[in-house]
DNA sequence: TTAAAAGGTGACTTATAATCAGTTGATTTA
DNA sequence: TAAATCAACTGATTATAAGTCACCTTTTAA
């Protein structure tokens, strides 16, 4: 079972993959520290509301479609 | 302009009183301290996804459908 | 193969989230 | 008009997220 931390990294990292960029360049465009980014993708750090809005905004998505994804989902496991 | 702080304590506001349960019962169902639920409602806290996910089961609503509200539209103006 | 680029980790400090024990003011209702 | 009830706020303290750094590993491509 997925912590909220787990599904919330795993879908930066599913959104940061699709715009193909690196963790260095989300760092730089959300004006957060790379090695941080890259912890909360691994699902080590929660995150607060403040910094997962930076990120959505470097990753141009909105909250409400940030937790519209498969890894938010009940049941949902990981392959 | 409302910061995220501040829409995020207005939606978990307007979602308890639609469940017409007081501050100290949400405290209570989400295992949150009733001083921070005030706080968090008055936009003065800049909450982790863990206790917005503690909120958001003791309030019975899904993260997606959390943030699919007019607050968190752009533009939005409180009335 | 190897150099560069990208990703990952542990430890640490600083900032602030979160709790606790209250008080105060507003609102409801007996 | 008291007395509950609830929301709002406070100051002190503890717990933890934010943020940074040095360094390591893996992946990529020349």
């Amino acid at each position: 079972m997925l912590s909220i931390a787990q599904k919330t990294g795993l879908r930066i990292k599913e959104l940061r993959k699709a715009k193909k960029i690196t963790q260095e360049e989300l760092a730089l465009r959300s004006n957060i520290d790379r090695t941080y980014i890259n912890s909360v993708e691994n699902g080590k750090r929660n995150i607060s509301i403040i910094n997962l809005e930076k990120i959505g905004l470097a990753l141009e998505i909105e909250l409400k479609d940030f937790f519209t994804a498969d890894c938010f989902k009940k049941d949902f496991i990981l392959k």
